[in-house]
RNA sequence: GGGCGGUUAGCUCAGCUGGUUAGAGCACCUGCCUUACAAGCAGGGGGUCGCAGGUUCGAGUCCUGCACCGCCCA
């Protein structure tokens, strides 16, 4: 095999110009495509997560995108054929937002479309407050910008994704929005509703009062407020008072009961009679509940429609009226007392006082009705007191929120379209159990958030940028939908927009007419899409149709923070669907934290960019950094790491440099020591296969660069440094050189998932042509198998001993002040007999390494190293 | 209030089923330009493993309680 020649080479290694160039290659050869035609037991499935386009690039994503492709390259280089596809997801509120941003757009559904639409892009440094009025465009012509945004969003993640040298199939890219993609969402659809997992339903929904929409359980987050408990005097039938406290009186007008706990002395004689409201009196019935808690205020409520979701459960079970007062836009409507279910023992005052709040938002209602309430004359009973009982007390407490909301959510009752699950809990916990989390304990998340599930899945949204319901309804004879039969379209028919295709039966001119039909105009909310990432993959009931080759799935990667919603909705789809788990392992990544340890985030503005980190880094450095890190262990992000990983990238450059320039004999492996080493690296092999089994890639990393610096390049290499050059001893020099280019060769294929851009420059300088692998990352993982032919070493502490014997001839240098590289005219090595038998084997290259022209081995009682040693050096300037 | 995770050197983190004297990298100090590498090498200082109990011959590791940090849920 010939050497390198090593003024060939850069004197360092330049990632800028190597990571492109080695990308290209890899591309031109093809070897991250999937093969179809090879057997499911030899291929490797990645349930990979498709990033929202529009959102921003974050190191977050090189972070656990790294960690997958870690695994990945890990595989293939097992001799997996494997499937990783990898998709953008496109659809939903963060593009929808973006696109009003950027064009300053807003939508009008029942606009008619306009072909020749020009807007322009808003100068993004514009203050939102010198902005002019929005556009109002056609949802089509939304939809058109929404397509424009995330086609350019796309590539800054491809971009991103190519920089850090991810191995992804690019022939399997995906968007959420694109055809299959909604075709696969809609056969969803259908199908589940075929199994009746599926219904529609006039139900109290959370609704976000800005976006106009209905928001899953998933998507809410609490947010501490400020609020603040009124006291509010009520009247009885027989002329009694009470007193209840509430954070929200503006609902006073949807008060539909009141309710204190069964065992409150206080209140129990109330129980079964009606209240009487103050400024309304309005008659609502007083009854028991286990769930009122006698400490909290008054220890007596008012249950409104709907000021939360005890409400919603006292309206259930009380059987209590409807009396709605938020608007979709979150604006008080308009209503009449005296009307059918809004009676009134003085509609008069009632109706004056309500009057003063139609139209106003939450907050502004809130000030008139307290106003009111300061009034003895809206005292529930004529002739009463001031109904507000002292000033309103301040406190802070849990808010319900949209997680990408500003306004706190409200109940709405709304027709939404739900997907059972509440009945399912158990078998989602099974179907849970049988996937293997990586760290395990996710799982036990999984867990809690399925057995405590309150609702259904809510997966309408009164959205413009999503998939399509595909549904339409029959009208009557005034045009009013029939809810209760939907229309569904043929299979064949997908994808579909309702809105566009006319219903089966129908012609396209009866759309909204008596007796015609109209389309479903909502969309599905995101989750429902991407919760089927492993059907659309595997082109579900699609051309190409790989459900039986590619599913379940091998692995989903993916961050902790959205087990309850990617990971449980898509668990929930493949049990609905195919009564089987999606995939067999998740593996789960922590969280990039700043330095003072809280989760980076846009809107804390401690972002770092991940371009300019892997420009000034390389990808290497940045991928060495991130698997480092253990699955599910949230990092602060510490630049120190990336100089770590950069520092071990140069030093895998020279150590290959110097390896593969050594010229001699070719010959087996012979020597004392370069057996002893080769079963050390047998043992690497070992221990970094079986944490790769096990998923943690980060233990490999850690074993191999421990072996590669320490073992291998600070006392190996330096132990036979001499031995290869010798013209004294050619087999051992034969043996020598074979061993380091063993080492070399191991040792930059344990590396290469992590680091895949310098160990397969290395691999290319001999490697590539003497094993016909043309890339380290198709190349045989390392075996034990292949070091067999290596005979074991007579001692197996031959190698450790080696290795104590040069540390005591290093530290008697470096306390006498002289260089490593110094002379020795005489050089004794004191240990016991047991360590001097196996000292004497490997004797010659510890002298080597010492540069001591010959060793002496005196017996003796050494302290706490195995070996002290006494040198004398030769006089400086001699030879 | 409940669940999960964390707390180990100045910083970032390892430490598997309990077993010599608790580790690494960075930072710090000292020395060394050694024909792969000064983006390097060698040596060194630095920790009552959050606190308090318990089990054990033996606890960073197991148990109980507490404190603080984070996430999720109510």
């Amino acid at each position: 095999m010939k050497p390198v020649d090593v003024s060939d080479l850069p004197r360092r290694f330049e990632p800028e110009e190597a990571e492109p160039r080695w990308r290209a290659l890899w591309d031109q050869w093809g070897i991250h495509s999937y093969d179809p035609t090879r057997p499911r037991d030899e291929t490797f499935v990645v349930d990979t997560p498709p990033p929202t386009a529009s959102g921003s690039l974050h190191v977050g994503h090189v972070f656990s995108y790294t960690h997958q492709d870690v695994i990945v390259r890990y595989q293939r280089m097992k001799g997996r054929n494997i499937f990783y596809p990898m998709g953008w997801d496109d659809n939903g509120l963060p593009t929808e937002r973006r696109v009003q941003n950027v064009f300053n757009v807003r939508s009008d559904p029942f606009m008619t479309y306009d072909a020749n639409l020009t807007v322009e892009r808003v100068d993004p440094n514009t203050k939102p407050r010198d902005l002019p009025r929005p556009t109002v465009i056609s949802r089509r012509n939304f939809i058109e910008l929404c397509h424009i945004v995330t086609a350019e969003d796309e590539v800054a993640f491809k971009d991103l994704w190519k920089m850090l040298g991810l191995s992804v199939d690019w022939n399997e890219e995906y968007a959420t929005i694109d055809d299959r993609s909604r075709g696969i969402a809609q056969l969803s659809f259908l199908d589940l509703y075929e199994k009746g997992h599926i219904y529609q339903v006039d139900a109290p929904t959370m609704w976000d009062v800005d976006f106009a929409t209905a928001v899953a359980q998933a998507e809410v987050e609490d947010r501490e407020r400020d609020g603040a408990f009124h006291d509010i005097e009520f009247g009885t039938e027989d002329g009694g008072t009470f007193v209840i406290s509430t954070t929200r009186p503006e609902l006073l007008a949807a008060c539909v009961g009141i309710a204190a706990h069964p065992d409150d002395e206080r209140y129990k004689a109330l129980f079964g009679q009606n209240a009487i409201s103050p400024v309304y009196r309005v008659p609502v019935p007083i009854f028991p509940t286990e769930l009122a808690d006698p400490e909290k205020g008054t220890g007596v409520l008012m249950v409104c429609t709907f000021g939360d979701q005890t409400d919603v459960q006292w309206w259930r079970e009380e059987s209590l009226p409807l009396r709605q007062v938020l608007g979709r836009d979150g604006l008080v409507v308009e209503r009449r007392y005296g009307d059918e279910g809004w009676e009134s023992n003085d509609p008069e005052l009632a109706n004056t006082n309500y009057a003063r709040i139609i139209g106003k938002r939450v907050n502004q209602a809130r000030r008139i009705v307290v106003e009111q309430l300061g009034k003895a004359g809206n005292a529930a009973l004529t002739g009463g007191g001031v109904p507000l009982q002292g000033e309103p007390r301040q406190i802070k407490h849990a808010v319900r929120f949209y997680e990408k909301g500003d306004s706190p959510l409200e109940y709405l009752t709304n027709r939404q379209w739900f997907v059972r699950l509440l009945d399912k809990k158990d078998e989602l916990i099974k179907r849970g159990r049988q996937i293997r989390w990586h760290p395990a304990y996710m799982g036990k998340r999984y867990e809690d958030w399925t057995a405590n599930l309150g609702l259904d899945w809510g997966i309408s949204r009164q959205r413009y940028f999503g998939v399509q319901i595909p549904v339409w309804y029959r009208l009557d004879d005034a045009a009013n939908p029939i809810y209760s039969d939907p229309m569904l379209p043929r299979r064949d028919m997908l994808p579909m927009d309702p809105m566009s295709t006319t219903a089966p039966g129908f012609e396209e001119v009866q759309r909204g007419q008596p007796g015609g039909f109209a389309g479903e105009p909502d969309v599905f909310d995101t989750w429902f899409t991407s919760s089927l990432s492993p059907q659309i993959g595997a082109r579900w009931g699609q051309d190409g149709d790989s459900m039986d080759e590619l599913f379940p799935m091998d692995v989903r990667p993916q961050a902790h923070d959205i087990i309850r919603t990617w990971t449980f909705y898509t668990v929930a789809k493949a049990l609905l669907h195919h009564e089987n788990v999606p995939w067999h392992n998740v593996v789960l990544s922590g969280w990039i934290l700043d330095p003072d340890r809280k989760k980076m985030s846009k809107s804390r503005g401690n972002v770092v960019t991940p371009v300019g980190m892997l420009e000034e880094y390389g990808a290497d450095s940045v991928r060495y950094w991130a698997g480092s890190a253990r699955l599910g262990t949230d990092t602060a992000f510490d630049e120190q790491v990336f100089r770590v990983g950069k520092r071990l990238v140069t030093k895998i450059y020279n150590a290959g440099k110097f390896v593969l320039s050594q010229e001699g004999p070719e010959g087996d492996i012979t020597n004392e020591l370069d057996r002893a080493f080769i079963a050390e690296l047998r043992s690497l092999v070992e221990r970094a296969t079986a944490a790769f089994e096990e998923y943690e890639y980060s233990r490999a990393l850690e074993e191999t660069e421990t072996f590669f610096w320490r073992a291998f390049t600070d006392n190996y290499l330096e132990l036979v440094k001499k031995r290869t050059r010798t013209d004294e001893d050619r087999e051992g020099r034969a043996s020598a050189i074979a061993t380091l280019r063993v080492g070399l060769s191991v040792t930059i294929r344990l590396f290469a998932p992590f680091v895949p851009t310098i160990t397969d420059e290395v691999w290319s300088w001999t490697f590539a042509e003497q094993t016909g692998k043309q890339s380290i990352h198709v190349a045989d993982w390392p075996s034990a198998a292949e070091l067999e032919g290596v005979p074991a070493p007579d001692n197996a502490e031959s190698f450790a001993v080696a290795c104590d014997a040069i540390a005591a001839v290093r530290k008697a240098k470096t306390d006498l002040g002289l260089g490593m590289g110094r002379p020795l005219a005489s050089l004794s090595l004191m240990g016991n007999g047991d360590s001097l038998s196996v000292l004497s084997g490997v004797i010659g290259d510890v002298g080597d390494g010492a540069n001591a022209s010959g060793v002496d081995m005196d017996e003796g009682d050494v302290e706490e190293e195995r070996f002290t040693a006494t040198i004398d050096p030769e006089a400086q300037g001699q030879k």
